[in-house]
DNA sequence: ATAAAGGTTCCGCTAACTGGAAGGTCAAGG
DNA sequence: CCTTGACCTTCCAGTTAGCGGAACCTTTAT
């Protein structure tokens, strides 16, 4: 298989999947062209990394997922620790991304919208600012 | 105020606000000696910038934001466009999240996590590998 | 005089690709 | 046989928002 086989196969676009070559995830044979030969292995392996991919793991991650999945001898438990470390990471994201939304969320609500200037969001953007500065050491306007 | 000074102050660490400047989001002074020398209008513009990054803004959507700021003759619509677009990303993003850790709550329930290798997870990875593979395009086990 | 604590620039690195340029290969059609 | 178009190759540069460090200069205090 060529590498525009596998792309539509595996659903990567041919430059991730060179990219993989590149970083040692992948690694296709060669042909007498030049052109890279993907074995059915191959694709398996992309197809399982665009899955893992699709879940957020990084690459780093996708690579150990990867050993841990060609290892006979691996226990349950290392894949369980890589995913249940994931897990948190994305919890944390989320708890971040809600308090985001709740903050942008009220502000977004007492903003008018329309053509005058008077903007409760930069209000706050500046005031909290403002604040956050005198906080931090009392405030010292004689710069 | 030296750039040690503003980076208390506003609690962004000197390298960021070289890059800010780098990037034309503040245009301190200089002196003599060849040290950025910041105005309180700097600081002030750095505290919003700390701010909007904070909320997640983009720096793209930070120099607008700032832009609008100093504009007397803006209209909060502008603003609150970006601010909706914004939370339409985290929205979105936070979707995303939502999906994958649902997954991989499931998958994690799943798994033993002890030193055997049967894994869920990984077969979780394989198999809906494979059944993407097999939909994309009729399995050509031929390679 | 010197040492510590600031400041400066510049270079390289991060993650995970994406886009494009310049060029080689292959199969089909005239 | 030549050309066209689709496919493949490598290499270079850019993306986001900075971080880390080297080499060097300035200020301040002892």
């Amino acid at each position: 298989m060529n590498i525009g086989d596998v792309s539509r196969l595996s659903g990567l676009p041919a430059k991730t999947i060179r990219y993989y070559e590149e970083i040692g995830l992948v690694e296709p044979m060669r042909g007498l062209n030049g052109y890279r030969q993907f074995r059915e292995r191959d694709l398996h392996k992309l197809a399982f990394l665009g899955r893992a991919r699709s879940l957020g793991f990084s690459l780093e991650d996708c690579r150990s997922l990867l050993a841990l999945y060609e290892d006979r001898q691996r226990a349950s438990a290392d894949v369980k620790r890589i995913a249940q470390e994931h897990i948190e990471r994305i919890e944390k994201k989320m708890e971040e991304l809600r308090q985001m939304h709740r903050t942008l969320t009220h502000l977004v609500e007492k903003c008018a919208g329309d053509h005058r200037p008077d903007c409760p969001i930069l209000s706050d953007l500046a005031a909290e600012a403002e604040e956050e500065a005198r906080k931090g050491a009392g405030m010292p306007c004689h710069s």
